[in-house]
DNA sequence: ACCCAGGTGTTTC
DNA sequence: GAAACACATGGG
């Protein structure tokens, strides 16, 4: 028996809890997020989120205002403070200068073009992209982590071998269904983060951890 | 002490 | 163009 897209989705969706995944947080605050955590986990996250919410600086005009060194010792747990600091505020003021602070009007337009000024700010690369789009703007569009793309070849669900042809096998095999694009990716996550412990997901298909693969 | 984490940007062959 | 490197803290 092989495994496909939509029948691996509901295996992992009885295996892993994904409410965690940026639970109805404001849409500003899921950038901020996403930037975070750029090769950070996602508890070092939350330390970060907590103390900016502490202060009230969780909001585009005082990330825009803020100070550059008062923002880096914020953002220090979450490793790469000096970048991820520098271009935060940097997106605040753009959000600010370009979308009268509002994330609704970034995101107002039709995807290719979200996805194309995403893609011109400094620290937004694809990953970050989609996440944003995906999680901020409920936009149908698939996160094809690194993670994905390696669990989905060793699962023989696809034999894609970069991000882009990833995202469209994925998008085009599960259609316009953002929860379950959404799901997948967190799912996943969630699958890599919990290695070394194989396990069975149909007859025959049993995932192995990634033990000493890497990413 | 070493390895890795919900990547991106720059430099180098 | 791809590969290698820099960025940096915190937890296993």
């Amino acid at each position: 028996m092989t495994l496909d897209l939509p029948t691996l989705l509901s295996l992992l969706r009885e295996e892993y809890d994904v409410n965690s995944w940026w639970p109805r947080s404001s849409p500003f605050e899921v950038v901020l997020g996403a930037f975070l955590t750029q090769q950070t986990r996602w508890e070092n996250v939350l330390t970060v989120l907590d103390s900016l919410r502490e202060e009230g600086l969780l909001d585009v005009d005082s990330l825009a205002e803020i100070d550059l060194p008062t923002l880096e010792e914020l953002v220090r747990p979450a490793g790469f403070y000096r970048q991820k600091a520098g271009r935060i505020r940097h997106f605040a003021r753009y959000l600010r200068q370009n979308h009268d602070g509002e994330m609704e009007s970034l995101l107002a337009g039709d995807l290719a073009s979200c996805r194309e000024e995403l893609l011109s700010l400094p620290g937004i690369g694809p990953e970050t992209a989609d996440s944003i789009l995906l999680f901020a703007g409920g936009k149908p569009v698939f996160v094809a982590a690194s993670y994905c793309l390696r669990t989905l070849g060793r699962l023989g669900i696809s034999d894609a071998d970069d991000y882009e042809t990833l995202r469209q096998e994925v998008e085009a095999e599960l259609g316009p269904d953002a929860e379950a694009l959404g799901d997948l990716y967190a799912l996943l996550v969630e699958l890599a983060k919990d290695r070394c412990r194989p396990r069975p997901l149909c007859d025959g298909c049993l995932l192995e951890q990634r033990c000493q693969i890497r990413t």
